[in-house]
DNA sequence: AACATTGCTGAGGTTACCTCATCATGAGGG
DNA sequence: CCCTCATGATGAGGTAACCTCAGCAATGTT
């Protein structure tokens, strides 16, 4: 069954197609977040600054389920383009908490709008009831 | 809206849920590819080569939708595994064909079933309506 | 006080891509 | 026939986004 049409793109099973998505979504996030000179894992990195505000290396780690070391990284990367700010924990002499600057904030806001506009387009195929059962079954495997 | 229940994983848009989904799936496939020594992207060129037969690196680069040069990458690794071979193109002396050892067919047949249980296990979740939908929503996606 | 644990980061590695430059061959025009 | 341009593959070198392991400082536990 999958000999109808191989135009030109392998649609042998569910993970292959779901990796095509992927890929693409990738390249398009990547462009829509050049303005800014971010990364997506970078805005990944904001975004949850943004919504809990500052935190821990080890915690912005679990929020975006990579190891701690590669937060460390991320968050290099953010101080070195001024976006966030490292200050001492008050709480525990070890820790530093994350923070973003105000220029971390501005442009946080604004690559919000943009990710949504950027979403919108390539969600946009999609009709509403498309889009809900999308994100129904993907949350289903998010486990 | 946000706010009902920030568990742990943050739950944004959807494509925040496309990504978390991305990422269990991407290590769940490593780790069952882990036996025979290969990666996700040596196997997914082991397959067009199942499918296709012998190709020329840059239609291989093609079907996985890479840049050329990551192509000859890849085969290069495929080749100093032995699952590969190159040949002259006898219609073309530039080009080469590439093709699946003797080895290459038997590991990629047990690939690609380890792989069905494997997506069987990670979809498995969902049931038969559900995987449906996501099939033809993914394919509206992957233009 | 001794010991294990926790929080962060240095060092170094991997995967999967990319672009640009180079070189050989092939194809079409004059 | 030669010249130019296009094409196929690959060397060189780079990037993003991860990872593990080791080490250090501060904490908490007994």
């Amino acid at each position: 069954m999958t000999e109808h049409t191989v135009d030109s793109a392998d649609d042998e099973s569910l993970a292959e197609t779901f990796w095509a998505v992927a890929s693409r979504l990738r390249r398009q996030t990547r462009d829509s977040l050049a303005p800014w000179d971010v990364t997506p894992s970078q805005s990944r990195a904001l975004g949850v600054l943004a919504r809990h505000g500052e935190v821990r290396p080890g915690t912005l780690a679990e929020h975006l389920r990579i190891a701690p070391r590669s937060a460390t990284e991320v968050v290099d990367d953010l101080q070195t383009r001024g976006l966030v700010e490292r200050r001492p924990d008050p709480a525990d002499r070890r820790a530093t908490l994350v923070a973003l600057t105000d220029e971390g904030d501005r442009v946080s806001t604004a690559i919000r709008t943009a990710r949504r506009a950027e979403a919108d387009r390539f969600f946009g195929h999609l009709d509403d009831a498309d889009r809900a059962e999308l994100a129904r079954i993907l949350r289903t495997l998010r486990t």
